[in-house]
RNA sequence: GGUCCCUUCGACUAACAGGUAAGGUCACCGCAUUUUCAAUGCGGCAAUGCCGGGUUCGAAUCCCGCAGGGAUCACCA
């Protein structure tokens, strides 16, 4: 039933639309989770607003009512907002538009649908739904024969109940040239483009259709999506001219790989955000990767923070071919960031993993942590790395023959028989007076420290890669169970 | 298949109003240092898809061809 077309209520629709001199919006579906791909497009359109002091919208796109997930509007509020992309508008901030969530606008689609109707930009189809996409295809190439009804003729069609979607009506004949801020000019033959649907038989909008409403009347200055996009918006241009409104910048972004042929997917066991998240990489780390795969600052620097980024961003250092994700660089950005934390917030993130591997509460986790600081790359590899505080790990004496120190199961003997009574004999048991007993004895010896150190260290941890040298590691497990581990060592070395 | 897009080291990329020994980072390899492993420092490896054509004194950069890859062609989003 075609819906009576008032000038008044477009005008006032019109009146209604923010002015801004740029305005983002970012729309994702609510899937349940974040995968990187869209991250990084909601991370980039958030910089295209924020780099120009602009306005950035959260926007549901949730009109697949088929496809509604439980909670998962919630990990989009809080993946963006654990990554500090703020948003001024959206459906938990109001705003002038108020709606966010797209269902919520279902009856103004229709009256648009309407306007491009009257205008001769779209036409009714009352052909039966195609059973095949060949069939599909026909109709979708301007051959539909609902094309050339009267007005009159489909308006009683129309009246009298019979079903139908909206068809945008592209010309047969010349060219659209559509802009993009990344891939430049592209332009297209009109005769390729299909006769899409734009209002489906239920009364509800395509996507497609939807979305050009929506930035419209959202106030949209730069439309961010994927790439997938780029061979549909020569027909947005045309339904941007038939409405007569001014067609905003486009920022295509290619897709991010996961290899040479396929984008990330969860479907491929690929990690979203969330995983990557317990899988122990930091936030800022993720954000700081996720950018650069695909956009450079120009210079060469790459560790950026959140506000550089902001500084620095433009649309012209996005690159136009896919980015393969690397989880190599991302250990190593992740690593770094770590590197860099103060030691207090390092000691707090890694607190609960140190405690997954040791229980006993008389190792300070925080001693533990400003070893573990300078070479943990992801959090989730901390307990493999300390569990040796709580219990000694079996060995092998093997482990005590050691090429670079020279050092071998005897000399190994030697060392501990000496170290033994000396730490026993210690005033103090600390940093400095552990590491004065092994470097006196390597000087009154006359071999080198390491000759000392790595027998201790051996001794003491029961494995070869330990966080920290033998003087950290006696001083946390305290001289009582230090003396035990020695002794253990001398008893296997006979 | 039609249409559109893309193509620099293994990976991310810089250099693009034509002039570079094609730069940086990760990874990898080596050396130094160290109390193991790291971290750090230094060095190395390694690319313009095409021994295709053209323009030019000069091409990664501009044009054409070829090849490869991607996207799209839904009453899904």
């Amino acid at each position: 039933m075609p819906e009576k077309l008032e000038q008044a209520w477009f005008d006032e629709m019109e009146a209604r639309i923010p002015k801004g001199k740029v305005r983002t919006r970012f729309a994702p579906s609510p899937t349940g989770y974040m995968h990187v791909g869209n991250l990084r497009t909601a991370l980039y359109t958030w910089l295209i607003a924020r780099h120009a002091d602009g306005t950035f919208i959260l926007r549901i796109e949730d009109t697949d009512q088929g496809r509604l997930v439980e909670g998962a509007v919630d990990v989009i509020y809080k993946t963006m907002k654990e990554c500090g992309l703020d948003h001024d508008e959206g459906p938990d901030v109001g705003g002038p538009v108020a709606p966010y969530i797209q269902t919520e606008r279902r009856p103004l689609y229709g009256k648009y649908a309407e306007l491009l109707i009257s205008r001769g930009h779209a036409y009714r189809c009352f052909c039966e739904k195609a059973e095949s996409e060949e069939d599909s295809g026909d109709f979708n190439r301007g051959e539909d024969p609902c094309r050339s009804l009267t007005q009159e003729e489909a308006d009683r069609r129309a009246d009298s109940g019979e079903p139908f979607v909206v068809r945008q009506r592209i010309p047969h004949e010349g060219e659209t040239v559509f802009h993009d801020e990344i891939f430049g000019d592209i332009r297209v033959e009109n005769s390729t483009l299909d006769d899409q649907v734009l209002m489906k038989r239920d009364g509800l909008p395509t996507y497609n259709f939807a979305n050009v409403i929506d930035d419209h009347l959202m106030g949209i200055t730069h439309v961010v999506r994927g790439s997938e996009y780029l061979s549909s918006a020569p027909k947005y241009n045309l339904l941007y001219e038939g409405f007569g409104w001014e067609i905003p910048k486009y920022v295509h972004c290619s897709p991010v790989m996961r290899d040479q042929h396929n984008k990330m997917s969860k479907r491929h066991g690929d990690p979203s955000y969330e995983d990557l998240i317990a899988q122990g990489y930091l936030t800022d780390a993720v954000i700081n990767y996720v950018a650069l795969l695909g956009w450079s600052p120009g210079g060469e620097q790459e560790i950026f923070s959140l506000d550089e980024m902001k500084e620095f961003f433009e649309i012209s250092g996005i690159s136009k071919s896919p980015a393969i994700f690397d989880i190599e660089k991302l250990r190593y950005f992740n690593a770094s960031y770590i590197r860099s934390m103060a030691p207090e917030d390092f000691a707090r993130v890694a607190e609960p993993y140190i405690r997954r591997a040791v229980k006993n509460e008389a190792y300070d986790a925080a001693a533990i942590a400003a070893l573990l600081q300078q070479r943990t790359e992801i959090l989730t590899e901390i307990p493999e790395k300390v569990d040796f505080f709580d219990v000694l790990p079996e060995y092998d004496v093997e482990l005590f023959t050691h090429k670079k120190s020279k050092s071998d199961a005897e000399s190994s003997r030697a060392v501990l028989q000496a170290i033994v009574p000396a730490f026993e004999a210690l005033p103090e048991w600390n940093d400095e007076s552990i590491l004065n007993v092994m470097t006196k004895l390597a000087e009154d010896w006359e071999v080198k420290n390491a000759k000392v150190m790595w027998p201790v260290r051996i001794a003491a941890a029961g494995k070869a890669v330990t966080p920290g040298g033998a003087v950290e590691i006696c001083r946390i497990l305290g001289r009582e169970e230090t003396l035990r581990r020695l002794r253990i060592a001398l008893e296997k070395l006979g």
